[in-house]
DNA sequence: TGAAAACCTGAGTGATTACTCGGATTATAT
DNA sequence: ATATAATCCGAGTAATCACTCAGGTTTTCA
């Protein structure tokens, strides 16, 4: 089992049609772990799925790990401007409280949209420096767009802003994602919502 | 490559030597997973740092995930003595401040006791049926004995103590775990402590 | 229109690895 | 002492899987 044995694809896709056959292995890929495991996401598997040969793949993809990096960073940029869309929106509001609950909710749906997938990618797979590095990038981005709003806002009394976004978005992060994927308490998600939501208010001493 | 093809080990250990040849296997284990990760934690290698055959570690472990299954037993029950013996320790002490300041600083223990194991046990490695009700059981045991220390303590005026203490053992679970593992915004120990305890004793209104 | 480039094919290869089994060695019990 | 059970051994087996390669098909473009 030759393993990275190969940095970069072979070919870059070009056509129209060969831009289609990265999208399928994508899709392809993504619902072969979502439905069966990191461990039933083999690339002949996934090749067959996207109906494509194995040495289509292999055109594309230098090797098995390439085909995870990129769908996490498939996956998290879309998160990253579905959040920051709400950011942006939000900004100019005073309200922090409100700012906050729209925040939470925003991460609750970010890991309810595909948590079959959301669980392979971020708890089963290995975690290859790459996609490390895409994680990272994600949270820093969340915590950059949170300590703006927090350091522009009046009602916040805390100097170090920059520490209190880093736990906010670790915290609802973290939280969030426990909640969607193994449940809390057997809460319903409204509570869940709130009890978040207050906790982060509480904090910044709202 | 068959798996879970036997659910019991054939034997039992039973004379004192077969019990220091499992600790042994545990304990190789332990070490090859938290040095070389999972993917190096082949049963031939486990057992070849245990300094036993392949065939005498398939006599006390009916296959490979039953081993890790065993690890994370091992590990969570410790931790569970250790952070149970602080909240016994302390819980006839009324100063809940105090109180949230050592269990935070007894979560970052635990995890920093065996970081490398700890990251594969419970990041890298899948977790079966069997670990993972492991982890539920940790959790609920902890949030068990916050929820009664809140209970009782004067100073919470929050009704929904359950909750409370679900939402205190989850958030102290995974910021210290993350603090540990991955680091968080570069904060040095001491700072990381103070802040997570803060936004805890806020949570309750402290 | 034809040649070059892009794209696709899938049987096959080499390496890995979880696990077995027949039998050797050591401890226990009567 | 010796039968029986417990423990240990490790070469071998069967299966899996990432990846290759020689060559076919389709598209582009001069």
């Amino acid at each position: 089992m030759p393993r990275k044995s190969r940095l970069s694809p072979r070919k870059q896709a070009v056509q129209a049609r060969s831009r289609a056959t990265v999208d399928a292995i994508l899709e392809a890929a993504a619902q072969v772990l979502a439905r069966r495991g990191y461990a039933a996401g083999t690339t002949n598997r996934i090749a067959a799925r996207a109906g494509v040969s194995i040495g289509t793949l292999y055109e594309y993809f230098p090797n098995k790990d390439s085909i995870l990096v990129a769908l996490v960073e498939r996956h998290l940029s879309r998160s990253t401007d579905r959040v920051l869309e709400i950011a942006v929106r939000l900004a100019p509001d005073a309200d922090l409280r409100r700012y906050l609950r729209r925040f939470v909710n925003a991460m609750l749906d970010l890991h309810s949209d595909q948590p079959g997938l959301h669980r392979v990618l971020f708890e089963e797979a290995p975690h290859p420096p790459e996609s490390h590095a895409c994680a990272l990038r994600f949270e820093e981005t969340l915590a950059h767009a949170m300590e703006s709003v927090l350091r522009e806002s009046p009602e916040v009394a805390i100097a170090d802003t920059d520490t209190a976004a880093h736990f906010i978005v670790q915290t609802a992060e973290a939280l969030t994602h426990r909640f969607v994927l193994h449940g809390l308490h057997q809460l319903p998600r409204k509570r869940f919502s709130d009890e978040l939501t207050a906790l982060l208010a509480r904090y910044l001493g709202l």
